[in-house]
Formats: structure tokens, C-alpha cells, sequence
DNA sequence: AATGAATGAGAATTCATTCAT
DNA sequence: CATGAATGAATTCTCATTCAT
């Protein structure tokens, strides 16, 4: 009786689970830990499977980390672009931007990306990934939809670009906060954040 | 030909001086590596000395990296009661606040303290230095300042607790993204801020 | 659905080309980098199959090189044996002896006992292999070919033993340094060669 | 009583020792078991020290390696230098440089050599300083000297260019094959290996 | 027979810490 | 007090070998 090697398509879904699985584990050890405080060892280990087993699937730490910034950052375009299709005003889709940005799914992504623009030993490559997709970029996707909210009376006078910036900046850094999971921060409600914006 | 030895005053000067000198240098590192990213002979050299001597006057990088923690501490408490020596109304305090924690000298205290809270490899004496200084403590010192405030209706309705606590994390997360000098985040102006507080 | 199984012989010779296709994907592979410095994936890669598949043929890496090995001093032995139907007198065979060594296709069984000689990490039994086919064994071989070419005049006199063992080092140093191809050495012509046997 | 730390110069004269001690440690392991062969563990065991202490002095193994092909290159100039000033006819002077070549002493930085123009893993600087003094500076450096000895009758006619570097070959082969100690191989007479140069 | 996923021992390198001077 | 040489534990990565399919 002979056993036939198993097919291209059985190995391709064996890869592709791996690697998920990888992702999934390294994600939360370098958003927990940072890329200098996660070693491998622990990758291995939340995803369970050996260490050496990691370099079959990615050739080295960088590797990985720059697999993730990418994946991060096209999620985090891809979160950007569907605010168009939501229905309501300005500020209803301003407030659903918030509720996507604060969730705590995203979170991991969120540390990810900033440990690739602040931590020491980032590779090169993940630094251009993430200066890329800058803030200005950000600011520039949200000015028509903050202008017309402006316009409509929904969002407080005064130069917007700064606005837009802050406003990110300070939801940025509740998500840097609020990755440990026992924080002793509080992430706030979201109409008190809003009235940032709507200055009232 | 050796000169007559120093007296014990001048050695305990020295002591002192190169004790400060040591200090400083490595709250910068610190603060801006973390505590696994900080090598003692970053510190050596930012300090201008040998590593070997770091470890006549801190036993070790733990030591090192508790006693800047408590420093921190005792500063960020004495901040918190020059409050009440201040002139004006309590928006006119709160706002004084916000702009001594935003001031961008106190930046290292705060990722310090922040490391301290999230990073891995922190010693236990500062995981429990900071645990004692936790929010709460912060947030019952500020409640009878706000609370007269929303009394005058300066600030706007609901429950303080939660208002002084979400406020607390917006500015301690801005301070956090504000360590990198490059940074691509944006400080907000106080008024922004405010608006939080306010509602208006 | 699965075929009829192959009958014996057959997989019997596929057995055989196989292991036939190995040995000599190996046979380069180990002659060109050393027994440490050639991983048994470049083998597989050479014969152009899987590296799992190696191991259905060969117990470990220490078994394939030993195989080589043996095959080696084998072709060495039969190349020796065959001087004795050569026609001409003694220093046309020698002549024939020296070419022969000195031809490409044998190069690598060349760097292959060498190595088993000189490198590290080289398995016991290859070991004893080259051992048991010492110098001498061939010294002792050549002597009465040498012999008869002095008494006819044709090599210079002298320690007959000595001189074909300088000789026959000569050779091997030459093959030593001729296995990488863009060599910087060059190879001497054989009348070149010769005059240190004849003295003239 | 004030322990003064070491001077200068005797920092100095312990870093030169170490440096030499490794140095020779190297050459020696380098040379038997090539650069993939060694590692660093049995420099630092052969040097006496702890591996630690290795990358105190030499960044990695890479450097080292280049260290010391950088030092044979240096030597094997000087030698060739030195030819000049020698005493008596070409065919003297041929005499000594071959059997400076053969020197024993000289056979490690042979090997090195060698291995950096022939082995996997040589780091790129190695390779382009070896490159630098290829086989055809050495030849036109004794192109004058053969053409002196061919024009006084003492060296066989023919291209001179050919010969030199045949021999030169020949005598690299030698060292390469003579640097293990139990070496099966016999290194020859002198006047033997000449013979190839003067034709009789 | 054939494949490649999976494991783990071993090697290079870094860095906190100790210690002779 | 001050220096930097010295050590060794810990970490990343490689590769021979095994094994399920």
C-alpha cells in the first residue's frame, strides 16, 4: 500500500494556517513586549510549536516583525477607507471613526505600529513602512469630512489640520495606554472625546 | 607622591554629585529606550564614566532603575500639591496642571513611570512603587478641586471620577507619544484639551 | 486508484539509480565545500529531490560520505592497477600514471580523500579507510616500476621510495588546489612535472 | 590607601598581549580546521580565555578571520621582499625562497590563505585582499630573477611566466597538503623540486 | 518511494556583572 | 574612587534528522 506524499493544495492550507497561527501569537508577544523584550522563544511558545519550526516559516525576527507592520498598516488604511460608506453626518462618522479606532481588537496593531516608529532596533524596513503612511497622510484622508462638518456648525471653529492631528494624537495615545491589559488608565467615553471636536 | 586623602565631607560630596550625574543620564535612557533597550554602558557613556564605576554607586541595573521610579514618584506628588498653592479659579488650576504635566521637562518622568507600569523585565519594588501611586490615588486628590468646579459650572456635568480619570489618561498617553522627539504626533493645545473638561 | 505495485526488480533499480544519482550529486557537493561546509539540503538540491528523500537511501550524512569514501579509494586502486597493461617503457607509464591523476574528472575523488585526511568532523570509519590506503600502499606499488625506469637509465638515482612519495605529494597538493575552478594556481605541464623524476 | 587604575601604557601592553595571544590562537585553529570548521569557543580554549573575552577584542569572527589574512598577506610580501637582498646566483636565490616557502613555520598563513581564496563562508573583505595579491603579482615579481637564471643557463628554457607559476603551484600544493602534522604526505628534497626549474 | 513539516542540539554574539589593579 | 579586562548566562539562528501523510 502506498502512501502518497500529501497534495500541493494540503500542504498550501498546512503553510498558510502556520503562518496565521504565527501571526496571530507574534502579534500580541511584539505588541505586549516590544521587538527587543519578545523573544522568539515566546513566539514559539504561544503559538506552540517549536522555535526552529519559526525559521521554517520566517527567516528571521525582522522578517516577522516586518510581515506584521505590513499587515498592520493595510489594516489600518482599509479601517480609514470605509468610512465613506457609513451613513449619517459629519460627526456620526467622526464618532463611528472613534468607536473603530478605540477598539480594543485594534489595539495590538496599534502598539505594533507605534513601537515601529519609537522602539530601538526597528528594521529599517518597518521604519519606511510606517513613515509612509504618516499622520499627514491621515490628516489629509479626514480634512474634506472634518471641513464639512465644520461647514455644518458640528465641529468647533479654529484651523483644522491641528484639530484633526490632536484629535488623533490623543487617540493614539489612549490605544498606547490601554494595551496592558490590567491598565490602571481609563479609556474615556466617547462623547467626552468628541467634545474636542465639536467644542461642546 | 599621593595627595593627603579627602575628607570624609568632600568624599560624601563627590558621592552625591556623581550619584546626580549618574541619575540624570540614566533617566534619559530610560526613558527613551526602556528598560530592557538601556545597556549600563549607555548609561556609562551618556554619564561620561566607566561602567565599572556605575556599579560602585547602584549595585545593579535594577537598583538603578528603582530609585529613578521613586524619584519620579515623589516628584510627580510634589506637582500634584503645588497645585493647591496656585492663584485662580479651579479651571484656572486644572489648567495650570495640565500644562505642568504636558511641559515637556517632566517627559522622561512620565515614560519612566509608565515603563515601570507596562514594560516586561521591571524589577517588583517598582512594579509596587508605581502600583501604590496608582490613578486612584491621583484621582481622589483632584476630586475636590473638580468637584468645586463643576460646582461654579466651570465644568461640565456627569460623574467626576470617571472625568478626572479619562482626562488623567488622555494627557498621560500624549506624554507617552511625546518621548520620541521626531515624533509625527501632535500635542494639542490646552484649550483643546479643556474642552474635554468643560463642555464647552 | 493505485497502480499495480512495481515487481522487485524494478524497484530494485530505481533503488540503485537512485542512490547511483545521489553519490554523485554528493561527490561534488562534499569535494567542492568539505564535509562540514556542505548541508545535506545542497546534496538533495543537487540530485534534484527532496531532502526527506535522502535519508530513505543513506542512514545520516557520516554514512553518505563514508559510501564516497570507499568508492573513492576503490577508483584509486583500479587506476593503479591498470598502469601494469599499459604499453611503453617505465617513464611512459609514468607519464600515463601522472596524467591520469592529473585529470579533472578525478578531482574531486581527490579533494574527497583528502579531506577525509586533513578536515574535521570526518566519520571514524572513513577515517581508517584512507588510512589503510596509505602512502606507502602506493609507494610500495610503484616501486619496481620506478626501479626498472632507473636501472634503464631514464629516472635519476637516488632513494627510489623518497622520490615517489615527493612525487606522488606533488601531484595530490596540485589536485588539492585545482578543485575550485576559477583557481588562481595553474596546473604545470607534465614534462615540466616529470623533470623531477628523471632529472632532466 | 588609593588603588590607582592601570596606566595607559599598561592597558596598552595587556591589550596587545591578549590580542597577539588570540592571534596566534587563531592562526593555528583557523588554519587546521578552516573558517567554517572553527569556532570561536576553540580559539578562545586555545587562546586560554573565555569566548567573552574574544569579542572584546574582535568584533566577530568575521574580523578575525580578516585580521589575520590582512597579517599572512603582509608576511608573505615581506618574503618575497627580502628576496633581493640575498647573496649569490638566481638559482640561489630560487633555492631560498623555496625553502623559506616550506618553512614549517610559515604553513598556517599558507592554509589561510588558501582557505580565504577557496572556502564557503569567507567574509568578502578577506576575499578581495587575498584577490589583490593573486598568483600573477608573484609571477611578475619573479619574472626578472627567472629571466636572470634562464639567460645565465641556469634555468630551463622555455616560457618563463608558465614555469613560475607551475612552481609556485607546486609548492603551494605542498603547504597546503603539509599543514596537518601527521601528514601522510612527504614534503621533497629541495634539489628534487628544483629540478623542475633548471631541467637537470 | 517521496515530500516537506517539525524538532532540538549547537554555534555566534551580546551584555550585566565582577574583580584585579 | 576609578578603570576596563574578564566571565558566563541568555538569545538568535542553522541544520541534521525524524515522521506523518
Amino acid at each position: 500500500m502506498t502512501l502518497a506524499p500529501l497534495n500541493d493544495e494540503q500542504l498550501h492550507q498546512i503553510r498558510d494556517e502556520r503562518k496565521d497561527q504565527i501571526i496571530a501569537a507574534a502579534l500580541n508577544v511584539f505588541a505586549r513586549r516590544g521587538i527587543i523584550g519578545t523573544k522568539m522563544s515566546m513566539i514559539a511558545a504561544e503559538a506552540g510549536i517549536s522555535h526552529g519550526l519559526l525559521y521554517h516559516y520566517f527567516k528571521s525576527k525582522e522578517e516577522l516583525f516586518n510581515t506584521l507592520v505590513q499587515g498592520a498598516m493595510i489594516e489600518s488604511q482599509a479601517a480609514m477607507r470605509s468610512l465613506y460608506d457609513l451613513p449619517g453626518s459629519a460627526i456620526d462618522k467622526i464618532r463611528a471613526l472613534t468607536e473603530e479606532i478605540l477598539d480594543d481588537r485594534g489595539a495590538p496593531y496599534f502598539m505594533l505600529i507605534h513601537q515601529a516608529r519609537t522602539s530601538d532596533g526597528v528594521p529599517e524596513k518597518a521604519r519606511q513602512l510606517v513613515e509612509q503612511y504618516s499622520m499627514k497622510t491621515f490628516v489629509d484622508h479626514l480634512l474634506p469630512l472634518f471641513t464639512e462638518g465644520q461647514q455644518a456648525g458640528e465641529i468647533a471653529p479654529g484651523n483644522l489640520e491641528h484639530l484633526i492631528a490632536s484629535y488623533l494624537s490623543v487617540l493614539s495615545g489612549l490605544m498606547v495606554l490601554n494595551t496592558q491589559e490590567d491598565s490602571a488608565y481609563r479609556k474615556p467615553e466617547i462623547d467626552v472625546l468628541l467634545r474636542m471636536v465639536t467644542g461642546r
